[in-house]
DNA sequence: GTCATCATGTAAGCCGTTACATGATTGC
DNA sequence: GCAATCATGTAACGGCTTACATGATGAC
């Protein structure tokens, strides 16, 4: 969970632990609070299996972030202290490796055994991108027959047991919720398999792998069949 | 949290732990997976703790229709099972004690310190028919609350930065979640607030400690200010 | 000069999931 | 006879929260 975070953040750009927890707290609705107990560890873990790799930031180096409206504030902060390594407390900016970017794309392709469903599909749908476009149907479609599943629960529940006014409220309003989520992906799903849309196998689609520039392209794959390329690709092989 | 729950089925009927466990998953969808690993042991604690007692439900009880013709076929049934007790594998029943009742008042009116919000919300709503008038208002607007807070920060968030469409689409389905839950508190609130609804200070509510009683909920209305009342009743000073 | 924020980490403990063990009853 | 459901538990493991420790920077 707490690792599939890490990974999609970084698989777009390097950043220290910090950064992560504010992102992932702020930019994504997710994670309304990701405690530093949690946080560290897991990069440590992520570390330590060869996923990540992190480099002591002493502030002197500023890799030129893409997004041209940091560059000026970067600028500023240097202006304002030139001796470089002026770093509050060296921070370790970590990046993704090659390794890391395939248990990314196995982790995101991969569904959770029996899910904490909704956090689960929020965090894969938020790196729905990175998902080959059969997946990403897959993934979306899932989700459909899950809440359908839970709708009819909640029906069954509303409808037979006497609930006092509270009780039946939250259940009536649950279910509506579930209703609505269904709509929403309802209109993801179409999105998706409307010709020319989001899903046309034909257009293209960010892959893990090749984005950083690092990999030529496709044929990252041209080793062979390996279990990373198949893993994402066909993911639904997965029981 | 589980503890919470327990007490709350337990308050308007004993039972034994599967049917707990039954009726938190199929009645209130809250809970959707109850583990066993979970439940058991929670059981234990409260037990422990005094706020259950359980008796061995040897289910020779089975309130026998009274007509004595039917004594027959009583009898035949026990010869088919001839220890009496059909029990499938004694059960354990539990029933609230007193002290029970005190701690389940004591933990419906205590907001959670740092929430695990949505669960325990739901939880607590769920069994708000034993908060008195003052405490349910506040549990309501509390959560009301809570929600613009998140509703602003996904809003925010929503706005601020360049999201793909997923993740946008994600955030913003959230926010519009977020919002409807805002509405439905709002008419909660007020259903409570008209005068001779729900929130009347001199209608009726369900108090703990006086429905084991064996009384049918309308005459709860005729009970006067009792201790136990006033025990939740000032359950707001809780820190 | 002190407080809030940025920044990283460790240690303890809770709590919950998973898996295992057991055993009776019902239905096919 | 065999599977599914009912029913209760124990043990291991893992992850997350809480609290603690440290320390620099910038604002007031």
């Amino acid at each position: 969970m707490m690792e599939l975070a890490i990974l999609g953040l970084l698989e777009e750009q390097e950043m220290h632990g910090y950064e992560i927890r504010r992102r992932l707290r702020d930019e994504l609705g997710l994670f309304a609070n990701v405690s530093f107990g949690s946080l560290y560890p897991a990069l440590s873990r992520l570390e330590r299996s060869g996923a990540l790799a992190a480099v002591e930031d002493d502030r002197h180096v500023a890799p030129v972030p893409m997004t041209g409206s940091l560059t000026g504030e970067w600028a500023a902060l240097r202006a304002r202290r030139p001796v470089g390594t002026r770093g509050r407390r060296g921070r370790k900016v970590y990046r993704l490796t090659d390794e890391g970017r395939r248990q990314f794309a196995i982790l995101l392709a991969t569904e959770p055994p029996t899910g904490d469903d909704t956090r689960s599909f929020g965090l894969r749908l938020a790196f729905a991108r990175y998902l080959p476009p059969q997946a990403r149907l897959r993934l979306l479609e899932r989700r459909r027959a899950q809440l359908l599943d839970r709708l009819g629960a909640a029906r069954s529940a509303a409808g037979g047991v006497r609930l006092d006014r509270y009780a039946r409220s939250l259940v009536e309003h649950a279910a509506e919720s579930i209703e609505r989520d269904v709509h929403w992906l309802d209109r993801l799903i179409e999105a998706e398999r409307a010709p020319g849309g989001a899903g046309d196998p034909g257009s293209a689609w960010s892959r893990p792998g090749s984005i950083t520039g690092a990999m030529p392209d496709d044929r990252l794959a041209s080793a062979g069949p390996d279990p990373t390329a198949r893993a994402v690709t066909t993911g639904g092989d997965i029981p």
